[in-house]
DNA sequence: ATTGCTATTGTTATCGATACCATAAATTCT
DNA sequence: AGAATTTATGGTATCGATAACAATAGCAAT
């Protein structure tokens, strides 16, 4: 490895002291020309490249994020990742990614090295909300004395914090009342769960809507579970094992597309053709819903632009104090072919 | 936001010097009881942590070790380093993820970043190599200079660093081997490129194995592109319509399983049924393989094994000067349903 | 030549924590 | 009791860069 080279290096060597280092780093005006050609020449020698960690130390900021999410396998968060770290790198800043498993509790260990780092702001995406997880909002409000924090999340009420969110409610009614044009009549709901957090909202429209139009809201068409695909395998042998045949759903709508990855595999094990004798809508929108088969109509949460929000006002909550707001953007229903509609079909509005 | 509270609040408050604060910290044992609970008392009732940053500067390095890839969005990618981050935190390092995209030239800006930040090590996991990318490899080397280097890719000549990859050589030929026996005369290969870097040697083994077996290799089977589904659709669109029905391909190897993802999109579109009128063969056997239509065969490459080696070497690399060297695992056939075999097929050995 | 600027450069405190060295206090030993 | 240790604590330089302030030099105007 290259021996350090410091400020005081440079200096010496070009006989300068270490403020008209700064100064030919920074480039500052007032410099003679004569002397910043020597010190440039002395830095390019050396290859020297200022540490940021006493620039930090000095300055009292590192311009770097938190990014903190489940886990970045799950495409849908490394998106979020994605656009945050885009949108940060492009106003200076940069950001860093900590996973924050939902089955683990780490939740403290991880704030205490976001503030033992001093960060500037973190941007919380959590899978889990409020009564599940105690800890994980006695956490964030500890962390929200020591830097901003923008959460994806449904309002929340006890942590002051600002919260970007979908309005799932409305995206899931009009997902049930596309199943409805189509003719479905039994609607099952699968994966997640319908009380907690951002689920909560979804079985809200769920429900909503079978009453709304008039639909059986039995809770044998409930399965909640988890949110991956072998949970949703499992929900779909739940689901229709406890019933007999004729009263079998004619269409699922899944907690996210990962659950109805799951599901998919598993109805066409048991001998089920899609989507004539099943029809199926996923959420998140993730990559592969136009290659499953068939295509998977799904839900857009654009996570894209709500990671940029989250940077953006992160950012701006640095300088001006911004009192917390929440912000709710629309979900779109992105049609497919798993529900037997032709790709193009009129999103209902 | 709280005010900060340094090291000097405490001290003064408990009515010890910056020392005693220290050593309170860090559990030394000469403290004496009380003064230890005194500290500690203003401690919790300030909250205090003590900033990361200032230590680092004083102690001259800060735990941090970079893992740099293409997009973490790829799951591929994001389990490799899931897997480094876990070993990392393990062996008490951090680790920070930089995207560095394989069609944007960042790669100075990257490497720049990582030598301001003093970080100690540097976890490379690129997509192209050598010949199609010359200012990497010199940011690499460069960077070199600073810390130690891991990579994923195959022996590289012109670098000094740790290589670690995978026998694709051998893989393919397995797999090769495996359509064979099915009874697949017409192989083709799509995706990727046959000549640079890791699809180098799928080139490799997949023309090897072909001579070995005294199959056609016809170039009109080589149908090189890029490296996710879209790509797959188009290599697939454009290898079906060169070529008249009777000589097409009975099997396909793609680059990777998105790569596959599209192909078999794009055959079932064709009309085309699958396994039995297209055997089909993916590489890096993402969690989606069990769930495609039908499952999808694929090549494990054991990126967790690979990341947990990387952080290790890195790790092991800062104390004792460690020669660099290559290390090459094998790279398991995951047998799935996509070739016709049924589940639990042998595998080749 | 002297005063008054401005352009250029140097000095040094500072950021927060650590660790080496020194000193004071407590304890043991003879 | 006095010397020799051991234990506990304080003082301060240091890490590397920055920036406020100070100081010098150069030049023009009078």
């Amino acid at each position: 490895m290259e021996k350090k080279v410091t400020i005081y290096d440079i200096a010496k060597e070009a006989k300068v002291s270490t403020a008209t280092v700064t100064r030919v780093m920074s480039a500052h005006p007032s410099v003679r020309p004569a002397t910043r050609e020597r010190v440039q020449a002395v830095i390019a020698r050396h290859n020297y490249t200022p540490s940021s960690i006493a620039r930090e130390l000095e300055r009292g900021q590192n311009k770097t994020i938190a990014v903190i999410l489940p886990e970045v396998i799950n495409p849908y968060f490394a998106q979020l990742f994605s656009a945050a770290d885009d949108e940060a790198r492009k106003n200076g800043y940069a950001v860093w990614l900590y996973q924050l498993p939902s089955n683990e509790a780490v939740e403290d260990s991880v704030v205490e090295d976001l503030i033992r780092r001093r960060l500037e702001g973190a941007f919380f995406v959590g899978g889990i909300w409020e009564a599940a997880r105690p800890g994980l909002m006695d956490a964030l409000k500890r962390l929200g004395q020591y830097m901003p924090i923008v959460a994806i999340c449904p309002p929340m009420t006890n942590l002051s914090c600002i919260c970007l969110y979908n309005d799932l409610v409305t995206c899931v009614q009009h997902a049930v009342r596309h199943l409805h044009v189509l003719g479905h009549r039994r609607i099952a709901f699968i994966g997640g769960s319908l009380q907690v957090g951002g689920s909560g909202a979804r079985g809200q429209g769920f429900l909503a809507e079978l009453r709304a139009l008039g639909l059986p809201d039995d809770p044998a068409y409930h399965h909640e579970g988890g949110f991956d695909a072998e949970s949703g395998e499992r929900a779909v042998q739940r689901l229709l094992s406890g019933l007999e045949r004729g009263r079998w759903p004619t269409a699922l709508i899944a907690f996210n597309d990962l659950v109805a990855l799951g599901a998919m595999k598993q109805l066409k094990q048991m001998g089920l053709k899609l989507p004539d004798e099943m029809a199926i809508i996923g959420c998140d929108n993730q990559f592969f819903c136009p290659y499953t088969d068939p295509p998977l109509t799904s839900m857009d949460l654009h996570p894209d632009e709500h990671a940029r929000s989250a940077i953006r006002e992160l950012i701006s909550a640095k300088e001006n104090d911004t009192t917390p707001f929440t912000l709710m953007r629309d979900a779109t229903l992105v049609v497919r072919e798993s529900c037997g509609a032709k790709l193009g079909y009129r999103k209902l509005g």
